[in-house]
RNA sequence: CGGGGCGUAGCGCAGCGGUAGCGCGCUUGGUUUGGGACCAAGAGGUCGGCAGUUCAAACCUGCCCGCCCCGACCA
């Protein structure tokens, strides 16, 4: 391709709107434009990268054994009715009406069709295992679009379905996929950790999320350093720090006037935030929920809506908790009634705790579990951060941002069910197929890797997943023997099979330079006067800092070498 | 949805009552020529939209729309 006539103009400017790396190069080189929020348009430099990515991927999935298959973006919404996902996913699902008012969503996800369409081929358990995958448009309608392609609401991604006959079954082909997103991973260029992450509300038990480390990651993943033990924030287990215990003693008042925090509490009382125990509300699908926590903890609102198996929750506003009777700032589930307690592990690691009152200016002193109050529900509801210890090996948790690029997950049976999908048993029964899905963002993964590969001066792609091999740029090009060698370089470049843009702009050789910088292709081919006089060209790889000159038909030979590097 | 910010030329920005500017990019001509060259002449704008105030609005007021960031949210 010449780049002359090729869809691709760079900026010299960062635009604006873009706070991350990944997002700057992908529009200042044109990659990209922004239609509207978290919609893009492709140009034709980022279309062979998603094309790369993807034949990536397919060759893994078809490795794993997968079958590739095209389910339809618009749907029925009765389907999502049935499956009770019409109201789990609220509004990010999209909807809308055909002329004749027939209500359809367009599929940010493909559970239901996958599952009518293995149905009607599975009857028997000789028909299992299946594993199909297809790569297809997802729409979703994010709250809030952010980072470029990191999270938007129209994008492609590869979802994979595993349908076996049982749980033996489905673990094989989970680690088959598990050993399937590590090679896409790494093919990509790109480091990624796998972490336990949370299963969410629909579906089985084993649920990890692939994370590429990045501090503009959206997610928090905490790791163990001795046991590598890893999980996401919202997941991960860990020790209750200890807490002084002692023998329970009366609870005694004590006047706190105008103290409402922990921190003024335990300023006012000497004591430390592990003494205390944190009153916390929330609105859990329309109802109030009181909360208890130790002081020196966090409450984790995905643990919570696990252990609560809630749809929804939020923080109660002020009015919520006025109208519920409780005492900001001084609440204690002592005595409280009426009102759904849950409590975090935690308040049971140490004794006498300094706690609300349930009147304004007051706390009381030695608060015990479970002399004082016993909770309707007792979990691990709490944040999990950095220096807390491991759950298996009392190591010390280090916590770190990143993106994530993949999720492998245990469905268990909740489709099949409630669609469905049976097949006859040797015994002669009919058993619900065991699910697992499987997904990876296409463009969120280009992001990913151009985000972990660059530089100061712009991209630095692995070839596997560069636009193009190789830049060849012609310094002074109206030189007629310039244009001559070059355009013969390109033709025998491009007959050894090497993805070449042909940098034959009439522009100076600090923009040809800057802008293969840019682009960071692999391998840059320089011809100029200077070089012609030898009969040579340069050629230099993106990351090295020295070029070579290697006689102007050796030039294949050359990045052939160096693209093997 | 809560909070903050921004919409002026393709990109980055200035102008903040008197009728549109700068840099980059773009076009033409010339000079240059190995890390974003120089000179000259040009092209390019319903100043996000609608209403209002005013002799006069990019600028003031109101409403709306769009976009960005933080948070909430995100099987």
């Amino acid at each position: 391709m010449r780049l002359s006539q090729f869809l691709a103009k760079t900026l010299r400017d960062d635009p604006a709107e873009a706070e991350t790396a990944n997002h700057r190069l992908m529009l200042r080189t044109g990659m990209i434009q922004q239609l509207a929020a978290g919609v893009y348009s492709y140009a034709p430099l980022a279309l062979r990268s998603l094309a790369k990515v993807e034949a990536i991927v397919r060759d893994e999935m078809n490795a794993a054994g997968g079958q590739e298959v095209k389910l339809p973006t618009l749907q029925p919404r009765e389907l999502w009715q049935q499956t009770g996902r019409d109201a789990a996913f609220g509004p990010d699902l999209m909807r809308l009406k055909d002329r004749r008012e027939r209500e359809l969503v367009i599929a940010p996800t493909h559970e239901e069709a996958v599952t009518l369409l293995v149905k009607q081929h599975m009857q028997s358990y000789r028909d299992l295992p299946q594993l199909v995958y297809q790569i297809q448009t997802k729409f979703r309608d994010e709250p809030r679009p952010r980072g470029g392609l990191v999270r938007v609401r129209e994008f492609d991604m590869k979802d994979a379905y595993s349908f076996d006959a049982d749980a033996d079954s489905l673990d094989e082909t989970y680690q088959r996929m598990v050993q399937a997103y590590r090679n896409i991973f790494s093919r990509c260029g790109i480091p990624a950790v796998m972490i336990e992450a949370d299963s969410g509300a629909i579906g089985g038990k084993d649920s990890h999320e692939f994370i590429m480390p990045t501090e503009i990651g959206e997610d928090t993943f905490i790791q163990c350093p001795d046991c590598g033990y890893a999980a996401n924030a919202e997941r991960a287990a860990f020790q209750r720090p200890p807490a002084a215990p002692g023998e329970p003693l009366p609870i005694e008042d004590v006047h706190t006037p105008g103290l409402k925090t922990i921190a003024d509490l335990v300023d006012f009382l000497g004591i430390t935030p592990e003494q205390t125990l944190k009153a916390v509300f929330y609105v859990v699908d329309g109802e109030m929920v009181f909360v208890s926590i130790r002081g020196d903890l966090e409450v984790n609102e995905v643990k919570l809506k696990r252990l609560l198996g809630a749809n929804e929750l939020h923080h109660a506003s002020d009015e919520e908790v006025e109208a519920a009777g409780l005492v900001a700032g001084s609440a204690s589930a002592v005595g409280l009634t009426g009102i759904k307690s849950v409590a975090d592990e935690s308040i049971y690691v140490g004794a006498n705790f300094a706690a609300g009152a349930n009147r304004p200016d007051w706390h009381m002193k030695n608060v015990n579990t479970p002399r004082d109050f016993v909770p309707d529900a007792v979990g691990d509801i709490a944040l999990a951060e950095a220096g807390h210890r491991c759950v298996h090996c009392g190591g010390a948790f280090i916590s770190e941002r990143g993106v994530e690029v993949g999720h492998v997950f245990k469905l268990g049976t909740f489709f099949s069910e409630s669609l469905n999908a049976t097949f006859l048993s040797p015994e002669g029964s009919l058993q619900p197929a065991i699910m697992g899905c499987y997904g990876i963002g296409i463009g969120r993964l280009l992001a990913a890797t151009i985000e972990h590969n660059r530089d100061e001066r712009g991209m630095r792609l692995p070839a596997s997943v560069s636009p193009f091999q190789v830049y060849l740029a012609a310094l002074n090009a109206e030189d007629a023997n310039v244009a001559a060698a070059a355009d013969d370089v390109y033709r025998k470049l491009t007959e050894a099979g090497f993805e070449t843009l042909f940098d034959d702009r009439a522009e100076s050789a600090g923009v040809k330079f800057n802008d293969a910088d840019l682009f960071g292709f692999p391998v840059r081919v320089v011809v100029s006067p200077r070089n012609l006089r030898e009969g040579k060209a340069e050629v230099k790889r993106r990351d090295a800092d020295l070029a070579q000159l290697v006689p102007l038909e050796d030039a294949p030979a050359t990045v052939a070498a160096l693209l093997d590097e």
